[in-house]
RNA sequence: GGCCCCAUCGUCUAACGGUUAGGACGCCGGCUUUUCAAGCCGUUAAUCCGGGUUCGAUUCCCGGUGGGGUCACCA
């Protein structure tokens, strides 16, 4: 290895949302250079002009932002439009290219006056990061386009030109670029450009093992984002999708995953994005975060959807409850935790679904509830302070008979946290009240 | 189809030729404050096939099969 400084890029194009693929492809060249203590840039490849949007490019640079892989350099390939034109000239001036009067491809009526390479053809040989050495024979490529026009490159003549220009030493992406690689060093070589090193990761993959796709799985990261995914949780996910540490650890965060990433442990075979999994990755990081971090998580995910002001008190059972923020703000919208509102109603029924005794029964049960709850002091009614006293007498009378019509008279729901954290969000004085309410209605 | 790449539980993966083939997610079952969620415990489940090489192959070699990528005047 020569001691250069290493330098990686991602180059994205501005067509569409952006792809978690590129993102993983960004993921790991900005993780490569962090660990060589290199330089990662971000080019735009905006030349195709007829798809590129400039709202496009906005969106690379807030995925990027959001995920927190901001690059050290950035700039657009249309800026460099000129030194592709003076290379192009040159390239033809010395022979190595030539010009091609032909029928346009998609309009044969019209003639276009293309630039072709002159391919001198045989066996190109490079070596793969995480492959090994790879050999092509280029002479089936004949002489293939490189630029539209004299003064429009195509896309594998500007990106030689742009790495060879930008010092890139490293060129790591994703594996469908490998068959573009021969035709690329066959253009560097005309140019008499350094070979960078070439690495190629596996693919995502959808379900059916075809190439994850935007448009027909969502593999956006607006998607993820709009769902109520973290980019800790997608960044950790995606490293994990073909690496692994070779422990037992999982849970990494950015600053770890440069530590311990290691570019030969990749794997070579493309891996199935399970949606599933990343779910789980979501709630452990949602989990990691404090809760001044999760409520400004929440708040900037919910936007312009109202929180309720209870919020606070109940932050770690929907922390527990949530493996989204979507699926937070879900919770809070279906009313979960209205019991936490003053506003609550009884159905006699309900009271009694699943306590297995009679309405008498459990009334006399309430009765002996409210006595116990009444002993403890305000500052020892917590979770711990009332199961302690509670649980013995449901216990001994039955558990369903006395702990199911005291949890539905505290919350009014079917469903519901358990009825000692319920005394405890609620308080002395309001737990009792309910519980008198409750008893009235049986 | 040509060329290139790849191949361990359903999925992501571990196992420098010798392991009862390990872990995680999911599934299923159980436990707990007999609801829900979370948590904990447990179960189920894999080396694509065929030949070699070797005392011994998940591991090395060859051949099949299967999957994927790519073959643009897109990037």
């Amino acid at each position: 290895m020569n001691s250069k400084k290493v330098i990686t890029r991602i180059a994205p194009s501005p067509t569409g949302q952006m792809h978690i693929g590129t993102v993983r492809t960004a993921l790991f060249n900005y993780i490569f250079a962090k660990q060589h203590g290199g330089t990662y840039f971000v080019r735009i490849e905006d030349t195709d002009r007829e798809r590129n949007k400039e709202e496009w490019v906005d969106a690379i640079w807030r995925d990027f932002e959001w995920c927190g892989i901001l690059p050290d350099k950035k700039y657009r390939q249309s800026e460099h439009i000129e030194r592709h034109k003076e290379l192009l000239a040159s390239l033809v001036a010395s022979g190595k290219a030539y010009l091609s009067k032909e029928p346009k491809k998609d309009d044969p009526s019209q003639t276009v006056e293309v630039v072709r390479l002159k391919n001198p053809g045989g066996v190109v040989t490079f070596s793969d990061l995480v492959r090994g050495d790879i050999s092509v024979d280029t002479t089936d490529l004949g002489d293939f386009v490189i630029a539209r026009s004299i003064d429009d490159p195509l896309y594998h003549f500007a990106v030689v030109v742009d790495d060879g220009d930008a010092g890139v030493t490293h060129v790591l992406r994703a594996e469908e670029h490998i068959s573009n690689t021969p035709r690329q060093i066959l253009i560097l070589e005309a140019l008499g450009f350094e070979r960078p090193v070439y690495g190629h990761f596996p693919l995502i993959l959808a379900p059916d093992r075809s190439k994850l796709s935007k448009r027909k799985h969502g593999a956006s990261i607006e998607n993820y984002r709009a769902q109520g995914f973290i980019p800790e949780a997608l960044i950790n996910y995606l490293a994990f999708l073909g690496w692994n540490p070779g422990t037992e650890e999982e849970l990494f965060t950015l600053d770890e995953l440069i530590e311990r990433f290691s570019i030969d442990k990749l794997q070579k075979a493309g891996a199935i994005f399970d949606e599933v999994k990343m779910r789980w990755f979501n709630h452990e990081h949602l989990k990691k975060l404090s809760d001044q971090e999760f409520t400004e998580r929440l708040v900037t995910f919910a936007g312009e959807t109202p929180l309720p002001p209870y919020l606070g008190h109940i932050l770690s059972l929907l922390r527990e409850r949530s493996q989204t923020l979507g699926e937070a703000l879900q919770a809070l919208a279906d009313g979960e935790f209205a019991f936490m509102e003053d506003n609550i109603t009884y159905e006699p029924a309900l009271l009694l679904k699943g306590a297995k005794v009679d309405a008498a029964a459990a009334k006399a049960h309430l009765q002996k509830v409210t006595e116990m709850l009444e002993s403890i002091e305000s500052t020892n009614f917590t979770a711990e302070g009332t199961k302690e006293v509670i649980f013995p007498y449901a216990t001994e009378q039955g558990r369903s008979g006395v702990l199911w019509p005291m949890r539905v008279a505290l919350s009014g729901k079917e469903k519901s946290p358990d009825p000692f954290t319920l005394c405890a969000l609620l308080g002395k004085e309001k737990t009792l009240e309910r519980i008198a309410q409750a008893s009235r209605v049986l």
